[in-house]
DNA sequence: GCGAGATAAGTAAACGATTCCACAAAACGA
DNA sequence: TCGTTTTGTGGAATCGTTTACTTATCTCGC
């Protein structure tokens, strides 16, 4: 508080504000107002008494005001099931290094798959008037997200919603091709009894991932149906891997090969393989989709379709300020990252039976 | 839209506002502010026929403008080095589930070590009239924290600020003990020659883990000085580890066992060793500071000290919202967590020379 | 029955910016 | 020289709330 050199502060508290500043450039607030945000004209010399002003009182603007008049906060959301899944960090630190640029702020809501934690969320983001929404949804609330589309720009991440009147953008992995292309190497090395570890249909992330799986198999001729002995779903977490593998590695008849689909089930089945002593590659070739953290240092390392996550985090960055710059009136987008196919240890080839 | 059956919808935009509810039920804003609110009194007929109005309207308030007027936003902030650090993201994760249940959100800022970022998201967030910042600072701006500290309620993560002026509260582990029981493990086993790996030493958590080395190694006669040959300070990241741990390794007097000063620093040490051939526990025992995730899958698990990084969280929400709610008038409060060491298998005894 | 105190509701002033509008002064074209 | 446009500035409304203040009504003890 040097600014005040020789006199009492009488109250610290209340910081300066517009009115401040005006008074000590002997200019009206109006005219401050142009200077900060370079609107208008005003004279050289009158805006150089602003600036002095501001420097002088250590203004900043008040962002709140301000948001209350322009009715735009520069902060946008980012609704994940769990902010601590690197999944998710490593997406919104794609985000948050685009949208910095531009002045925005992220928001980071955990929706932990439940459907009342996303609704209160989006309520309270609502309210808070966030600029823009990017949402990995749980899939249990479309029809009041498609609703929300309308009013607020949204980017869905990596699953999409079932709804043909949302309105919005979409980003995701190409899941049906990442895992098309990893049964497809576990068909190459003569693996037939392929089983699968999946996360919940409903979610398109699951559903597409399954037909990657299905259409690969139907290529030696091998229909999934619901009768498929080596299937699994759970809801894509580290316990239902360990679960799942353990069912399907308990029959009698066991799959020789097995296809994760995603990291967390990927993570979840090593530790039971590490647990009952089954080994990799020589006991069951796995594969997964998707990075996993430091994979190179895991007991064993897992063939998988690594993904471009921090590309994905700041494409949907990019779209949802393009979205809030035309005020979400533009067509739906859809952008699908490419995977590829990143080898390990965790395969191995089968005589054919 | 289904509230406005049989009537076109003038201006959808446009989102209903306290007045409109007050119009709708007939009564003052005031009054309908003080149902909203459960402020005052209001008749329980009144009260009835606003929450109706409420209802039927969609009505919800906007946080902004009450923001404005009672210069608080429900919203914290939460300043790292980088988000898609596991280690910050679970700690976020702690002061996330412990604020929501209060009605507030989170907003998460990677500063990447950066001084002029950490600066320019300080600025920013008074702006915004966050209500309070949790901060794993640089180190490089303790002046500017202090003077904010007066104005703005302020919990330090893991790293104390070198200045007598700070108000605020400061949460950490106990990294001293931690550290200096990982490395008595280490003497018991016999090992004399031990290397460290550390980050910049201006950071406590750098300065507080060297100290719980130079404790134990005094405990057997040996003095930490500068001359000291195993030692090697990088910046607490795994490319550092990796560094430290060629550099060490490649000298003619190698040392018996190393104590990583992080998990970064561990999980890049464990890179180089796996790169070359450097077998753990037998060519070299370590041990290191901090959680790693999925620790029992990696090709050697590391003994280390252990963080309860969720409760650490949690703590410092609990610590920033009271010192906001009590007005940041509060002498400063400073938390420990002890650590637990978690064994692994990557230590293993050395017949004494 | 009447004044004091409680209760209930409304009016209007903030909060701190942006921005429309009015208006004065300067610049300009004929 | 006199309109007409351009430029520069200030006044005041506005954004959507909360809340201090006011006023009207009601309750109640004496």
């Amino acid at each position: 508080m040097h600014f005040n050199k020789g006199e009492i502060v009488i109250n610290t508290l209340r910081s300066v504000t517009i009115k401040d500043v005006a008074a000590a450039a002997q200019v009206s607030i109006a005219t401050v107002s142009r200077v900060i945000n370079h609107t208008g004209t005003v004279k050289p010399e009158l805006a150089d008494r602003v600036q002095q002003a501001i420097q002088e009182l250590n203004y900043s603007p008040n962002s709140v005001a301000r948001s209350l008049k322009t009715a735009s906060t520069s902060t946008i959301a980012f609704l994940v099931s769990n902010i601590s899944d690197p999944f998710f960090t490593t997406i919104g630190r794609g985000i948050e290094d685009y949208i910095k640029d531009f002045g925005y702020n992220l928001i980071v809501c955990s929706i932990d798959s439940s459907k009342e934690k996303e609704l209160s969320y989006l309520q309270m983001l609502k309210e808070k008037m966030v600029d823009g929404i990017i949402l990995n949804t749980t899939g249990f609330n479309d029809e009041a997200i498609c609703e929300l589309s309308h009013q607020l720009p949204i980017v869905l991440s990596n699953r999409r919603i079932n709804a043909s009147v949302f309105n919005g953008d979409f980003v995701d992995n190409d899941n049906t091709s990442g895992i098309y292309q990893l049964t497809q190497h576990l068909i190459h090395l003569g693996h037939r009894k392929i089983g699968f570890i999946n996360g919940p249909m409903h979610l398109s992330t699951a559903a597409e991932r399954h037909k990657g799986f299905c259409d690969a198999m139907k290529s030696i001729g091998i229909t999934i149906d619901d009768s498929y002995p080596y299937a699994y779903y759970g809801n894509f977490s580290a316990q239902s891997g360990y679960d799942g593998a353990k069912k399907l590695m308990k029959a009698e008849d066991r799959p020789t090969a097995l296809v994760l689909m995603n990291s967390e089930l990927a993570l979840g089945a090593l530790r039971y393989f590490a647990e009952s002593n089954i080994q990799i590659p020589e006991d069951l070739s796995i594969v997964s989709f998707g990075d996993i953290h430091n994979r190179e240092l895991l007991y064993v390392t897992p063939t998988v379709a690594s993904t471009n996550l921090m590309g994905i985090g700041y494409k949907m960055g990019e779209l949802l300020l393009d979205r809030i710059n035309r005020k979400n009136e533009i067509a739906n987008r859809e952008v699908c990252f490419v995977t590829q196919i990143s080898y390990g240890n965790s395969t191995k080839e089968i005589p054919a039976e």
